[in-house]
DNA sequence: ATTATCTATAGATCTATAGATAATGC
DNA sequence: ATTATCTATAGATCTATAGATAATGC
């Protein structure tokens, strides 16, 4: 008998194991390719598993796509406290080569692509985050901060996948990027300058 | 806007009226659902012609790709001076669905989901983007002010794909967003403030 | 006996091509 | 005669399923 491995032989009659393995390979992949470049064939053989266990264990690739991204997809909004969200959650987003951390978050991103694909799941995690997002917005007007919140989270999308395809913007200097996006990301979730606020600047 | 055909039905032998009604359904298709949903048969049943005529005129999907995107991609870009480009960009992209006139534009930026279709023809037209993006930042440091400019882009590309799929934001008051987006913009390409700008290197 | 795994393949696309048909030009 | 258009289909995927095989539990 071989010794207990870190991600274990899978031939051995598993079924946690082997819905684990798929779960984890189809996070990776539809976090780098998205749901309609993943095939099923792909996700099984990064999992080490035959194909037809996939169907067995999450009925369609849809089902799998749901369950991977619904696992762990708040561990993000999680990690941390509030206060720190957005300084996370950039982080996390720029350092996702380095750390499978981002994955999950990823996925839910490129997911966006497949406009039906695992609606409900996709649509609340997505609120999820654009929640967290707009209780950073210290305005009264709760419209005007999940609108700001979108945004933000258009912008998180957009990167991801700038960053994946060959658009321009992948292979440059990450520190200063995130710098970047970070004060711009203040200047959109932040107070609105007095310029545009309704009451003039009173002092 | 459909199925406007200038002159007539596309029956009558017209290789260039083919090719353009090819390219006017490519454009609009490729724009809403990206280049890996749009099929060919889709896009020959919109341009009311046979779809091996696509084959004939253009070699592949890809070609048609490429073609349909380079015409008149630029067009936003040439559509008014440089000084209201962000602006423009902004409203054209925010109009897309009264007019016709950002499907350039979307195409493009939709086309990046799939890395390597029309990877040549893509990344120049978004080289010019960019760049006059780029041109925009008032700084001497032209490799900062591209970083800033490919952030806008990514910017542009989330938010054109969450308005296509269903993730928030597609539904939300345009007006505002425009604006909430334009003053990020203008903080992401506008001079640094003076708590974070530092010396010049090398001053 | 139960059930995890594997083999083999159905069925549905989708891109692309070969060759037939038919409308124009000479 | 040339060539734009159409028919029919090859060939390559890809998702999904039925049923065989083999490892575990009773």
């Amino acid at each position: 008998m071989t010794s207990a491995r870190p991600s274990g032989p899978i031939r051995t009659r598993d079924a946690a194991a082997t819905r684990r393995a798929l779960l984890a390979a189809g996070r990776e992949l539809f976090a780098s390719e998205g749901f309609d470049r993943t095939t099923v064939r792909a996700v099984a053989e990064r999992a080490g598993v035959n194909q037809a266990l996939l169907f067995r264990y999450f009925g369609n690739k849809e089902g799998l796509f749901a369950e991977a991204i619904r696992d762990d997809a708040l561990e993000v909004l999680e990690a941390g406290p509030r206060r720190d969200l957005l300084e996370r959650t950039v982080a996390t987003l720029f350092h996702a080569s380095s750390a499978a951390d981002a994955e999950p978050l990823l996925a839910v991103l490129r997911g966006a692509s497949s406009s039906q694909i695992g609606a409900e799941v996709r649509q609340q995690l997505a609120d999820s985050y654009v929640s967290a997002f707009a209780d950073l917005v210290d305005t009264p007007d709760r419209a005007d901060a999940v609108l700001r919140a979108e945004l933000f989270l258009s912008w998180l999308l957009g990167i991801s996948l700038s960053r994946s395809a060959d658009l321009p913007g992948h292979s440059l200097d990450e520190v200063a990027a995130q710098a970047h996006l970070l004060r711009a990301a203040r200047a959109l979730l932040g107070p609105l300058p007095a310029t545009l606020a309704t009451d003039p600047p009173g002092s």
